[in-house]
DNA sequence: ATCTGTGGCGCG
DNA sequence: AAAGCGCGCCACAGAT
C-alpha cells in the first residue's frame, strides 16, 4: 500500500498549489475514473496523476481542470494504461491530452505472439510488482456523490502507482527487446487513435438505408427463386412453402444433393460456381444480399451516436500481432468497396472527404526488403505495374488490353508472393495446371531471385530465432513448432509479418504527422477511417484541397522512412465521400 | 437462455 | 475442393 503522500483537491487553490509540485517531474501516471465508458455521454468524476513519491486527486464535480491544461497537453509524459480511452474522455472536458505512454500497448508489443495473456492492469501488476489490485472499487465511482471514501481514495491512488511503476520495469524489457522505436511510434500515435474514437465518422442515414431496402427486395426475389428451384426436393409446409433454411449449410448440403446429385464438401463461392447448375448462380446472389442486409444493415444504422448523429467504432491500435489496427462495432475496415456503401460515408453539409491510400504498398515493402534490382526497376519506371511484371516474365509487351490474362497470372502472383503462396495456391487462383503453375512461378523467380532469396532467408531466419520483425523493428514471437505443417504455416506468416507489418507502421506514422499538422496549420479536418494502407479525412470544403496535400506529404514522408529503393506512391482523392 | 467453435464472406 | 497473410460479423450447430 502507498504510503506516500496524496492531495485530494477540492477547489482551485488546492490545485494550483499541488501543480506546482508536480509540474517539476519527468514522468507522471495518470488515471481516471469515470461515470461510465461513453466519453460523449459519462463525465470524468477523479482524475489522478502522479508518481511513486506523491499523487494528486482532483475531484472533477467540484473542480475545474483548466489548471492541470498545460501539464495535461504539454511535453510532460503521462503513462497511462489503455490511455486512448483517458484521453477521448478528456476531450469532453476540452483537454487534448499529448505525450502519453501506455502500459498496455508496451505489454502488448513485448508479449506480441507468446500467448494470450490478459491485458488489464491488474495482471500486469500481478507479473511485474507481484501486487494484487482488486477492482472491486471501481463501478462505485459513477455513483459518487459528496465525497470519496478513503477506500476510493485509496484505489485511485494504487492504480496510477501501478501503472507508473508497470513502465518503470517495461522500459528496460523494450529496450532489450529493440522495440523501443516501436513503442515511440505507438505511443505517438494514440492520440490520433483516440481522436479517431472520439470524433467517429458521418454516415448519411437515408441513403444507407435506401441500400439496404434494396438489398431486402432482391434477397427476396432470390428466395423466391430458390423456393421455385428447390420445391420439388424439400419438404413443404402446410401452405406448399419451402421450408429450407438456405442459410443453413448441412440443410442446404443435402438439399444440393438431391436437386443436383452431388454432394459437396463445402458450399462457398467456389464450390457454388463450380455447381454446374443454374442453383449456384441463384445461391450466390441470395448470399450476397444476405451479407449486405446482415452485416451492414440496420446494425449501422443502430451505431449513429444519439448525441453526435456519428458512428464511434471500436478502433484497436494494435489490433493484429502484424501491428496492424482493427475495429469493430462495427467494423469501418470492411465496408464493400465499389458500392454505393462507401458514398454514404459522406461529409455533413459544408464538408468533404479526403481519401488517400498508398499504390501498391506491401509490394513496394517487398522491394525494399529484397533489393532486387529488376524488382526495384519495375517500380521506378513507374506505369501498370502487374503489366510490366507479365511483360518481363513472359517476354513480350503486355499491357491491360494486350494478352490481360497474362497480365491477371502475374497480378496473381505479386499478390501471393507476400502471403508465401506455392505452386498449388496459384494454380487455383489462376486455373492453371500444377506443372504450368510450377513453371510459371520459376519464371518469376528466374526474373526477380533477390525476391526468392528474401522470402526464403527471411523466414528461416525467423524460424531459427523464434521471431520476425518489421523494417521499424516490430516483434512478432513465433511459437516454433516440431509438426511440418504448423512450421509451414509459420514460415508463411514469417514471410508475411515484415511486409503487412511494416505497412502498419507507415500507417501509424501517417496518422501522427497528418493529426499534428492538421493541428499546427488551424485546420478543422479530422481522420475518420483507416483502413489499412488507407486514410479517410473530414475536411472543411474550402480547404479540402489543402488537407488533401498535407495528407499526401505526410503519408509520402512516413512511407519514405520505411522505404527508400522506390517512390513512395500515394493516391489521393477529394470528393462528397470515400471512394476508391 | 447463453456460450463457443465453425464456415462463409466482407475488407486490406 | 484446396490454395495464401491479417481482421470482424453473421448465422448455425452443438454444448452447457
Amino acid at each position: 500500500m502507498p504510503q506516500r503522500a496524496f492531495t485530494l483537491a477540492e477547489s482551485v487553490d488546492d490545485l494550483k498549489h499541488a501543480m506546482t509540485r508536480l509540474a517539476g517531474r519527468p514522468l507522471l501516471a495518470l488515471d481516471l475514473e469515470t461515470e461510465g465508458l461513453d466519453p460523449h455521454i459519462h463525465k470524468v468524476v477523479l482524475l489522478t496523476v502522479g508518481d511513486d513519491r506523491e499523487q494528486l486527486l482532483v475531484d472533477c464535480r467540484k473542480v475545474s481542470l483548466e489548471p492541470l491544461r498545460p501539464l495535461l497537453e504539454g511535453p510532460v509524459p503521462k503513462v497511462t494504461h489503455n490511455g486512448a480511452f483517458d484521453v477521448a474522455m478528456l476531450r469532453a472536458h476540452d483537454i487534448s491530452v499529448e505525450n502519453v505512454l501506455d502500459t498496455m500497448l508496451n505489454e502488448q508489443l513485448i508479449e506480441n505472439g507468446r500467448g494470450r495473456q490478459s491485458l488489464s492492469l491488474a495482471s500486469l501488476s500481478e507479473r511485474y510488482l507481484g501486487l494484487e489490485l482488486d477492482k472491486s472499487e471501481r463501478t462505485g465511482f459513477a455513483r459518487t456523490s459528496g465525497g470519496f471514501t478513503p477506500a476510493q481514495i485509496e484505489y485511485a491512488r494504487r492504480d496510477v502507482l501501478a501503472t507508473y511503476q508497470v513502465l518503470l520495469e517495461q522500459t528496460p524489457r523494450l529496450a532489450q527487446e529493440g522495440l523501443q522505436e516501436t513503442a515511440r511510434l505507438e505511443a505517438e500515435a494514440l492520440p490520433a487513435f483516440a481522436d479517431l474514437r472520439y470524433d467517429g465518422v458521418y454516415l448519411d442515414q437515408p441513403g444507407w438505408l435506401a441500400l439496404v431496402e434494396e438489398a431486402k427486395l432482391n434477397q427476396d426475389q432470390a428466395r423466391a427463386e430458390l423456393d421455385e428451384m428447390f420445391k420439388d426436393v424439400v419438404s413443404t409446409d402446410l401452405f406448399g412453402q419451402v421450408t429450407l433454411n438456405y442459410e443453413s449449410d448441412v440443410d442446404l448440403k443435402d438439399a444440393l444433393g438431391r436437386l443436383c446429385h452431388r454432394r459437396l464438401r463445402e458450399v462457398n463461392k467456389a464450390a457454388l460456381r463450380g455447381l454446374g447448375h443454374p442453383v449456384g448462380g441463384v445461391l450466390l446472389r441470395y448470399r450476397e444480399m444476405s451479407k449486405i442486409v446482415g452485416t451492414y444493415g440496420e446494425s449501422f444504422l443502430q451505431a449513429i451516436h444519439p448525441k453526435t448523429g456519428r458512428i464511434h467504432a471500436d478502433f484497436r491500435q494494435i489490433g493484429a500481432p502484424t501491428g496492424r489496427v482493427a475495429c469493430a462495432n462495427p467494423n469501418l475496415q470492411n465496408i464493400p468497396r465499389g458500392s454505393r456503401f462507401r458514398q454514404c460515408f459522406s461529409g455533413p453539409p459544408g464538408r468533404r472527404m479526403v481519401t488517400a491510400d498508398y499504390a501498391g504498398c506491401e509490394l513496394r515493402i517487398l522491394a525494399e526488403l529484397s533489393g532486387d534490382e529488376a524488382f526495384v526497376r519495375t517500380f521506378n519506371k513507374g506505369g501498370d505495374l502487374h503489366s510490366i511484371v507479365a511483360s518481363e516474365i513472359f517476354g513480350k509487351s503486355v499491357s491491360k488490353s494486350r494478352y490481360p490474362e497474362l497480365r491477371s497470372r502475374a497480378k496473381a502472383i505479386n499478390f501471393g508472393l507476400a502471403y508465401g503462396m506455392g505452386a498449388g495456391g496459384l494454380a487455383a487462383v489462376t486455373g492453371l495446371q500444377p506443372v504450368e503453375a510450377e513453371r510459371l512461378l520459376s519464371r518469376y523467380f528466374r526474373s526477380y531471385p533477390k525476391v526468392r532469396q528474401y522470402l526464403e532467408d527471411s523466414a528461416a531466419l525467423a524460424l531459427r530465432r523464434g521471431f520476425s520483425r518489421t523494417i521499424g523493428g516490430r516483434k512478432l514471437y513465433l511459437r516454433v513448432e516440431e509438426d511440418q505443417k504448423t512450421r509451414a504455416a509459420q514460415a508463411r506468416v514469417a514471410k508475411n509479418m515484415p511486409i503487412q507489418g511494416t505497412n502498419a507502421d507507415m500507417l501509424k506514422i501517417s496518422m501522427t504527422s497528418v493529426r499534428k499538422r492538421l493541428r499546427r496549420e488551424g485546420l478543422q479536418a479530422m481522420i475518420v477511417n483507416c483502413v489499412h494502407d488507407e486514410i479517410l479525412v473530414e475536411a472543411p470544403e474550402g480547404d479540402a484541397w489543402d488537407v488533401s496535400e498535407i495528407v499526401r506529404e505526410e503519408m509520402v514522408a512516413a512511407g519514405e522512412r520505411y522505404i527508400k529503393r522506390v517512390p513512395v506512391v500515394v493516391d489521393v482523392s477529394v470528393g462528397d465521400s470515400w471512394q476508391k
